[in-house]
RNA sequence: GGAGUGGUAGUUCAGCUGGUUAGAACGCCUGCCUGUCACGCAGGAGGUCGCGGGUUCGAGUCCCGUCCAUUCCGCCA
């Protein structure tokens, strides 16, 4: 062993012990007789001291830099009393080192590494690339080791529970079920693709199909898609879960208690707005597009949205006359206290609005004596005025904006406003954990591409509510989906579903989104057969185990939780990838290099 | 794929309306310093102002193009 303790470990027990350390140093502090060396390992700093007794160690100390690796023995001993660092663990004892050996040294850095405040500002293209020194401070390493325990209790929940961890293979197959795959091309099947997994869906399911009734991993996931805060390039972890014989509630209530610990264990933030029964609050699809205006809403303030359509039904104020005519809807975001906001803040709001798609946003707020400040409360009569203080509930110095259009666009961009205003006026308490689950997904929806066709509004394998029956009678747009999303502080963690396992009404569902017979053979046919031999009903869900970490933690970006992170455009500028390979491996696979 | 913002020392940044030799902090190098912990003090090195073109007597600064970075949208469970 180069060491006998580590450098987080002395403490005034150790008192005249003869020790050995290792580590960076971390900085170092030369008062020219005396010299004193802050040494860093993954437990914590240790501060050594050479004094002028050994002449000889000086001059070799002296010339030690910045992150050299040294080794040294020494003596701990106390500081003197007033110069104890309490802002350090080991800030009452040194180590008087009477031996040194240097293990590496170390060029100019590229970035400061003890200097977290010019750290924090450097750019993450260069930290990216010098991405072990990066991982040099201490906060990235308690990320990492916080994260393994993390995944660890996981698997600890599933396996308590008999559940079994399966591998699913990663040289898939290409799946149209949303995403862009990442294609590998065959050297023995010229011609042909494997594609890395998007999710294991198809795998899970046959393993229900199997009898492996109780399923679970920590599975790598691949995606062609570009980056977002909350969105790392190319690759994630899900935990992967399903079960056969359950319902809608058995997952919920195999997942509720499991994100409680999760909570509670590795964050700070209190868990919010339970619902009966200690249990999340569940909110359908529509509810919460109509009142927050969005599928991932954050509850942890209100500022909720209220469909006013009614009261305008026979509105003189033609913005609004004419979008009820053409089959739109009113709402109306209200705003406490929003009679303050000032016009500038509220010309911001419109142009997000317009942005989204709404041609503005009018205004309708009482100041606070009471008098209606409104940009459009001239075209209204005393009726509508009444019943729009009256359902709004509006007290003075409160204000609301109204939106008007199609149900979809007004809910998404008041939901759009409705987060920036909570930005603007600080209404969002990060000490908050507010948990719940949006259920009752639309089946199908209008194709975004090609109006009048019908796409899946989610999932393809999710079970239609009220099965082959719905399907054959009901109108495709108001079937709804046994699906499920779980939502934690206006992020999605998690969807799930019960899927559907029988063959009929699997082909019934595909052919009213315009997908034929022998279509849905040819994509889904390992899984369509396997549910001709028996399918047991089964649900699952999957929850993003990297987003969960992030959104617990209120980390910034989700390319702190990985130990070496894609940048923002997919590259590794550590290990250039990807990069460009020779032409022979290129002639194994019979690719043409058009570059 | 679209839009916004930015690119000046190893790093983080300043550089007003165009004007002499482009600055600061940290880092780096040299010297001094026996209780520092953002050690202190003195001195020094370090720059193709992303790149190309243009306007001008004169461009880090203005204009055009281009590359790169970054954020948001599109896309994405």
């Amino acid at each position: 062993m180069l060491r006998s303790h580590n450098c987080g470990e002395l403490t005034t027990q150790h008192l005249g012990q003869e020790v050995e350390l290792a580590g960076w140093i971390h900085s170092y502090r030369n008062l020219g007789g005396l010299l004193f060396l802050d040494l860093r390992d993954r437990y914590g700093l240790t501060q050594l001291t050479i004094s002028p007794e050994s002449a000889e160690l000086l001059v070799q100390a002296s010339k030690l830099r910045q992150e050299w690796v040294i080794g040294v023995k020494g003596t701990v001993q106390a500081r003197p009393e007033t110069m104890v660092n309490k802002n350090m663990a080991t800030g009452a004892i040194e180590v008087a080192v009477t031996e040194l050996v240097i293990h590496s040294r170390a060029e100019e850095l590229p970035f400061p590494i003890a200097n977290e405040k010019i750290l924090a500002e450097t750019a993450e293209a260069l930290r990216l690339k010098y991405r072990f020194l990066d991982l040099r401070r201490p906060k990235l390493q308690e990320m990492l080791a916080k994260k393994a325990k993390f995944i660890q209790y996981i698997r600890q929940y599933f396996i308590e529970r008999d559940f079994v961890e399966i591998s699913t293979p990663i040289l898939a197959n290409s799946s149209p079920e949303g995403a862009r795959d990442f294609l590998i091309p065959s050297r023995l099947f010229p011609g042909k693709f494997y594609a890395l997994p998007q999710a294991p869906q198809q795998f899970k399911q046959l393993l229900m199909v199997a009898g492996m009734d109780r399923y679970f991993q920590v599975a790598p996931c691949f995606r062609d898609e570009d980056t977002r805060v909350d969105r790392h390039y190319g690759e994630f972890y899900q935990l992967d879960m399903e079960m056969s014989f359950v319902d809608q509630e058995d997952i919920f209530a195999v997942m509720e208690p499991l994100m409680v610990d999760l909570t509670e264990r590795f964050s700070e933030k209190k868990i919010i707005k339970m619902g009966s029964n200690n249990r999340f609050i569940r909110l359908s699809w529509r509810q919460a597009m109509t009142e927050y205006g969005s599928d991932k809403p954050d509850i942890r303030y209100e500022l909720k949205i209220k469909a006013l359509t009614e009261i305008f039904s026979r509105t003189s104020f033609s913005v609004f006359a004419e979008s009820l005519a053409s089959g739109g809807v009113i709402h109306a975001l209200k705003i406490e206290g929003g009679a303050k906001l000032t016009r500038k803040q509220l010309d911001v709001l419109i142009d997000l609005a317009k942005r989204r798609g709404l041609g503005g946003l009018a205004t309708f707020g009482l100041d606070t004596a009471g008098e209606i400040k409104s940009s459009f409360a001239k075209f209204l009569g005393d009726s509508e005025i009444s019943s729009i203080k009256h359902e709004l509930k509006l007290e003075p110095g409160d204000m609301a904006l109204f939106a008007s259009g199609d149900w979809l666009t007004v809910c998404k961009a008041l939901g759009a406003v409705r987060i920036a205003i909570a930005n603007e006026l600080n209404l969002i308490d990060n000490n908050l954990a507010a948990w719940l689950w949006i259920v009752d997904y639309p089946m199908f929806e209008d194709s975004e591409l090609e109006p009048g066709r019908i796409d899946f509004g989610h999932n393809p394998f999710s079970m239609p509510q009220g099965g082959m029956e719905a399907l054959e009678t009901q109108k495709p747009l108001e079937i709804l989906a046994y699906q499920y999303d779980l939502v934690l502080n206006g992020f999605e963690i998690s969807s799930g579903a019960v899927r559907n396992h029988n063959p009929e009404v699997m082909y019934k569902a595909f052919e009213i989104a315009g997908y034929g017979h022998e279509e849905v053979d040819r994509r889904f046919g390992a899984m369509i057969s396997a549910f001709k031999y028996g399918a047991p009903p089964h649900a699952g869900n999957a929850p993003g185990i990297d987003r969960l970490l992030m959104v617990l933690n209120d980390w910034d970006s989700i390319r702190d939780i990985y130990a070496f992170p894609k940048d923002g455009q997919g590259r590794d500028v550590m290990m250039d990838s990807p990069s460009e390979v020779d032409e022979k491996q290129l002639n194994e696979l019979k690719i043409k290099n058009v570059g």
